[in-house]
DNA sequence: CGTACTACCGTGATCGGTGACGGTCACGCA
DNA sequence: TGCGTGACCGTCACCGATCACGGTAGTACG
């Protein structure tokens, strides 16, 4: 029993194009009748029904959001997605885009659920997070045409891009802080490998080690895999090493909260014995007693940067798109301090 | 360029509303026409547009997810959250029902945007979690007659109903977790009283104490609001009391994990001093350390609940719909032990 | 042989909008 | 007066599907 447009016309006494002008802001149609028009509306409670809508604009408003909130296999949660979903989703309530979020599941018929849903609801656009962009189901999604963004991985294509912070800089600001403290055995935990942003983190460090002149022992490069259990081996790895570093670099706050622990484990403290810097600075990192200090990404500014990357890659056929770095910020809590001094 | 029904009816030399029946799975198309038609349309990779079946089915698959990340305010995140989310993900994943995410901000014109998108987008339900359940638009929402299933909050109405974890008998397991180690000076720290599942969670304490013959001594009821400072802060007054409590029952997590900081901000120890369990399980709660005792909720049986309570309510036009009230498990982990010897 | 019934399929209306196109009318100007 | 112009609005053909209805052919049956 909903009210239509066709009612609205004639309750207000003009054809269903005059309203459906009238309603869309559309210049040729008198101020008088587009009031009238927009009273009788208001007054009926009349909103255009977007599938009728969608259907003959050839555009439904609406993006799709591929949201994973573990990378393969699912060992545990990635509590940064949350924060991303929350900046993307406070974006795009500013756009006039919907969100329909969709399950990187397989249909029945064999066709991936990604591009059918996609094309089956006409979606404009489509957002990725938390999936692996080597999915054959991502690059048939990406070559599929349709604009595509990602948030903190990595997809290309002609109307595909993606939106990151800046890990390269960000590792390098963590690795300036603890040489500003007087570290000099610097140790890292990565991510996996397969992941940019376990590789631009691990890039970072690198550069800064040399920038600083510091070397890097074998066995300083632990590599992890994002989850905290990682975290914790690897960082018992490096207790374990001849020389043992004075501070830990972990490229992400999970990894980094692993560490801490192995570290009080050891019966050592942060940071009297080793400093820790995490990345990501997610909700645990402001919780954990001491504070991790650690890289942060600005979640909100990510999702605005995601949504004028898509809007813009949507709104220009042939717009080349470019990714967008955003830089990462150093926020400093308790879990670094000066290099203890030798005895 | 999509192909259509058309097409496929072209290339398999019949109708379209053939091509419609075939592939709806309708009995009235012989076997052979049928499978010439599947074999066209998977040739053609054909798959129908969904905002034309909608307009038509006057049902468009898909549900409204109302999805807040903080209660009215936003002073911090709720984490659970994020789990109830994916709990509910994976249940519709099964269902073919679509997930749209709806963001609770006013429309422009005035009438509220949960009411507005529904309607819009011909949206079969709506989930709603995170809100308040007394905000008008939340009201509007159910009074508007369209399905709603409720996620820990108490949303009821002709064809609304929620499904939550039993924050009673939760609650009350906790306590006796807590007499059985021994304690008797017991004290909880609440969330906000307006939302059921702090109401109820106290109610299950004072049950809990009222059967071990246990009283609550003036102070031992410290009302908080779910975020981790209140924790902080109501651990603190109970700390001044004449009494201080030997354990402590917070009704979420991340306030029972403000309680433990504050305890060690005193200098005492978890469990050694004061005991303390939480509520929720929230991933938070397994790398705190001492690893947090708490009361689980299983959130993908709730996503499953809400699930089937949303498409019976959807499915049965006149279904009443019963609250779905799923019991909570005791996690037993490292905050919680023995009462500590009187002195 | 005529009729009834079943199985299968096509026709045309419809869902609720939008947009191309064309028509009307008032006005300005030669 | 005649004509061009622009502002405003209605008509009609879609968009891509579904569904009610009707038609046809083949079979069974009296």
């Amino acid at each position: 029993m909903r009210v239509d447009i066709r009612e609205v016309a004639r309750r207000s006494g003009v054809s269903m194009a005059t309203v459906s002008r009238a309603l869309n802001g559309r210049p040729d149609v008198s101020d008088v009748t587009r009031s009238r028009i927009e009273e009788v509306a208001r007054e009926l409670g009349y909103t255009a029904n977007q599938q009728a809508r969608a259907l003959v604009r050839r555009r439904s408003d609406m993006v799709g959001l591929i949201w994973e909130t573990a990378y393969i296999g699912s060992k545990g949660r990635q509590p940064f997605l949350q924060d991303l979903l929350v900046g993307l989703k406070m974006a795009l309530a500013d756009t006039g885009y919907h969100l329909m979020l969709l399950s990187p599941q397989t249909a029945a018929n064999g066709v991936n659920a990604f591009v059918q849903a996609a094309m089956q609801h006409g979606l404009d656009g489509v957002v990725l997070m938390g999936v692996n962009e080597h999915l054959p189901a991502v690059e048939a999604l990406i070559s599929s045409g349709r604009p595509c963004v990602g948030l903190d991985l990595q997809v290309t294509g002609p109307r595909a891009s993606y939106v990151t912070s800046n890990n390269v800089t960000g590792a390098e600001a963590a690795i300036h802080h603890l040489v500003a403290l007087g570290h000099e055995r610097i140790a890292t935990v990565t991510g996996n490998m397969p992941l940019i942003a376990a590789v631009d983190r691990l890039a970072g460090y690198r550069n800064a080690m040399a920038e600083a002149g510091l070397d890097i022992p074998e066995g300083y490069e632990q590599e992890g895999d994002f989850f905290i259990e990682s975290g914790h081996e690897s960082m018992q790895a490096l207790l374990a090493l001849d020389n043992p570093p004075t501070a830990v670099f972990a490229g992400g706050d999970t990894m980094a909260i692993g560490a801490m622990q192995a570290i009080a484990d050891a019966g050592l403290t942060v940071p009297g014995d080793i400093s820790v810097v995490g990345y990501d600075d997610i909700d645990h990192a402001a919780i954990v007693r001491p504070g991790l200090t650690t890289i942060s990404q600005d979640y909100l500014a990510i999702g605005q940067a995601a949504v004028r990357l898509l809007t813009q890659i949507m709104d220009d056929e042939d717009h080349e798109p470019q990714p967008q770095v955003l830089p990462g910020r150093l926020i400093v809590r308790a879990s670094t301090g000066p290099v203890r001094p030798a005895t």
